[in-house]
DNA sequence: TTGTAGGCGTTATCAG
DNA sequence: CTGATAACGCCTACAA
């Protein structure tokens, strides 16, 4: 209705607005960001204007004058499995309750080029960071400190935080998962894992604990990061003539879990008679498929309201836990 | 602790880069932004300092005085769906090659949600935008021209799009399904639809050319959106009773189809003699199954590389096309 | 090829 | 409760 005047490009500003109503600009300002400290006479007037003139507050000009981007970046290698965008919803979700916007940036799994996004993140000034997994390079740890930008850590679980972490031990849970089996009374073994840090650590966590009970380590196999369930299938394809007694298998994640499942039955070897499989993630098809399948849970969604709730401490000055671990469970279904 | 240093002037910035490599704050600055006109003697000198001081630059300050923030916003339902994040990944790989980086925006499947988002996104001055799907309010259509920015909308296949579009028509896709169907000699038919915009058209267009073929609409239910394995298994359990003779299955995605699957053969329902089942998405599990299944293919990375690139267009001034369709394609596997 | 002047739109700060 | 002024850090536009 009356838009005749913005068909040039020329945008709202404060200023527009401040002059509709009769104010200073700042008074303007302070409807939006404070309004407790304008009369309520007042803010109705800046309000009508605001809504008349179509104004958009520019948050570039308001996070230069206050040196708040209001803006927090989350770096997760990608979203294409339920591992990483379980915790992204909720964290965007919690931040976003409190005025904070989420910027994503996806890192892949290569070494080296984490570098160069975290300048690149950091040359916005997000007033938060999350980062997934807390191995960075000394060049990293030092372009953060000197940020002086609250930073959270989650799914790994160093003694050495950057500054903040919410994980758990992966090597822990691989041991955990040795257990699991060995109490059931396997005595032959089978990994199939990823080739990214986190899962080489359950692996890893999982073989050592195997030597314990004497456990004998038929195969391991080495996946593509991310994994899916046509690298579990290829996987167990390749290692299945080696399965001539009962093996108790773990996945690295559901997907290559349930690749193995469907690959080892269709080859008629009988799950769990012949092999025993523990998945990771308790993903959606660990229980709705044909097979539900044995996984570890862990409570992404908790991970990612927690790494939020803790940055909004740290940025209102208020304390903050270095270190939560969270617990992780074995979930036993139809496939042990 | 240190988390106020930052913004005590602790920061370094454009002119003690200056000052250390004794040059002007703007020849910093072409540096970074245009090398090619800066003598490679000064510029060597200038990354040295940068180097040194550990300068990163402030986007926040750039974006304010050029007027372009090298931001682009994407607005998505959801990412815990391939449908969803299948066009990210790539949408953001191609922007970064152009030195922008992308925001994520998750909005959910409510109505009305958007104008606020919309609004809080535009906030941050984009120089472009993604939108899923091209139903818009017109306080929101208005919203976007005043800004003046380019918008790219995929998925959908209005006739008007809001300025750019990339996507495909849903109801004639869901016709396309009908007709194979048919052409397979089925009379009896069903059809499990989560109750997003997008779902429900393919539905509509399914269930209107079902009527042209004279067949019989055994079931129809909506599901949740987003919906997946387990709303499947619960829609077939609901509708099996009335599954008395063979009937062909449409399912708005391939989580929807594989639950249905999972739960007929559970009940004694043989796939495909009894049930015939076609998904949609062709998601990794629809080969990979243990009953691979017939589905519609998009090419979901396609659309968003191409998204990205008629942005990058627009933004260069160069001509990009308002409207394309993408091709769908029916890939026939052992459930039909 | 390099430098200077001025402003981008908002908010912190201090006064009234 | 409201206003005036001066940054915030960088880049456009022009000049040398």
């Amino acid at each position: 209705m009356s838009s005749r005047t913005r068909t040039h490009g020329a945008t709202v500003k404060i200023t527009d607005v401040a002059a509709a109503a009769g104010v200073a600009p700042m008074t303007v300002s302070r409807v939006l960001n404070t309004p407790e400290r304008v009369s309520e006479e007042t803010a109705a007037r800046v309000r009508a204007a605001i809504e008349r003139l179509g104004y958009v507050p520019n948050l570039i000009a308001g996070g230069l004058s206050s040196r708040r981007s209001r803006m927090i970046a989350a770096i997760v290698p990608t979203i294409a499995s339920p591992m990483f965008y379980a915790p992204v919803q909720p964290f965007t979700d919690t931040l976003a309750q409190s005025g904070y916007h989420v910027m994503l940036a996806l890192s892949g799994y290569e070494e080296g080029s984490e570098d160069g996004l975290i300048r690149a993140v950091l040359s916005r000034r997000p007033d938060g960071l999350l980062l997934t997994g807390a191995a960075h390079s000394p060049a990293v740890r030092r372009l953060l400190r000197d940020a002086g930008v609250p930073v959270v850590e989650i799914w790994d679980a160093t003694e050495t935080p950057t500054d903040m972490l919410v994980g758990f031990d992966h090597a822990e849970l691989g041991a955990a998962v040795a257990d699991f089996f060995a109490a059931a009374g396997h005595t032959h073994f089978a990994v199939l894992a990823a080739s990214d840090p986190r899962a080489s650590a359950r692996r890893a966590g999982f073989v050592a604990r195997l030597a314990r009970h004497g456990g004998t380590l038929v195969a391991e196999r080495t996946l593509p990061a991310p994994s899916g369930i046509e690298d579990g299938r290829a996987a167990l394809r390749d290692i299945a003539p080696l399965l001539t007694r009962r093996t108790a298998l773990f996945g690295s994640s559901d997907l290559v879990a349930y690749g193995a499942i469907v690959e080892a039955r269709a080859r008629g070897i009988a799950v769990p008679a012949q092999l025993a499989v523990c998945g990771f993630g308790d993903f959606e098809i660990s229980r709705a498929s044909e097979l539900p399948f044995t996984t570890v849970s862990i409570d992404g969604a908790a991970m990612g309201r927690m790494a939020a709730e803790h940055l909004l401490a740290r940025i209102a000055g208020r304390p903050a836990p270095p270190r939560i671990l969270m617990p992780a469970r074995i979930i036993a279904r139809a496939s042990t």
